[in-house]
DNA sequence: GCGTGTGGTTTTAATTTGAAACCGGACCCC
DNA sequence: GGGGTCCGGTTTCAAATTAAAACCACACGC
């Protein structure tokens, strides 16, 4: 029943989170929880899409720990979806993932809802690559390395 | 052909980038070319899918333009893919993805690869969310704002 | 001409997805 | 207690997608 991935690079830093929300509905499902929705209802509605397959994506995201069911606080005899800790460090790339969106998917003057800060209003600064010192960096500034390798295999 | 967003989000900037590559190996792929990967048969060979469906995400890649096709400098009759501005751009997303991956999928002391600074192999800092004054925000600290609405509808 | 490497397409089967029907408990109303 | 409704699913079945494998085409070396 699990879900697992198939090829060679299944131990890679990408490839397993992609195990885990790497379809269409999970980042939706993740970031209508980000907005505050927590009902099956309240998903299904939002995004339009099927029960089942909600009901299948809800339940992989429990079963890899991303989101949580407890009972209602309302009283109502259902229960809700919540982040757990794991879930809300989805947050960066969920705003990775809208800017470029923003960046690249709307033309220059096309409206588009917009994140910003709660505070104020304004939008977040886009997100940048920093050294451990603080220099900026590109991808071109970056290698990925394997570890010391103990087991005696090497990922990429 | 296309294939389109059915769900009644589709204008907003998490789910149109979701069509691009909101599957189980684009983002693979496009990991594969930042690692310097070009060509059909190095992909295939280092993420083992099907030739056909490399096929059709490459195609689909190139048409949403994240990657593009060139002519080997080799010498060599093919092609290569490369990634595009577009495609470079998705370089946050991809650390973000990593970041998560090694927070939450890796035991504390299960080796995996890195992503590290070129320049003195430290690790990258980890990715930070900050409003235009630079304070850092975290998920709770931000909220999505509908455009000014020109159009009459709005937008989540 | 013949075998080989590369880069695909075609064919076919298995898996996933999606729409719609169905189901069951809780609650409401009488 | 007997309907009716809302909510949160599961089941059923058709359609679309994915995957494996076979096939094909071109360039090259010999």
């Amino acid at each position: 029943m699990a879900k697992r991935v198939s090829h060679k690079d299944s131990g890679c830093g990408v490839a397993r989170p992609l195990d885990a929300i790497g379809d269409r509905w999970s980042l939706l499902i993740v970031r209508d929880a980000f907005d505050g929705l927590r009902r099956f209802g309240e998903f299904q509605k939002d995004l339009g899409l099927a029960k089942n397959i909600l009901a299948a994506r809800l339940r992989n995201l429990v079963a890899h720990g991303i989101m949580d069911t407890i009972p209602t606080s309302d009283g109502s005899p259902y229960q809700e979806y919540v982040l757990t800790e794991k879930g809300r460090g989805l947050f960066p790339l969920l705003v990775a993932l809208r800017q470029w969106g923003e960046d690249f998917f709307f033309e220059p003057n096309e409206a588009h809802v917009l994140l910003v800060d709660r505070k104020n209003g304004l939008p977040l600064r886009k997100l940048e690559l920093r050294a451990q010192d603080g220099r900026i960096l590109g991808a071109e500034d970056t290698i990925v390395r394997s570890p010391p390798d103990s087991t005696g295999n090497a990922w990429r």
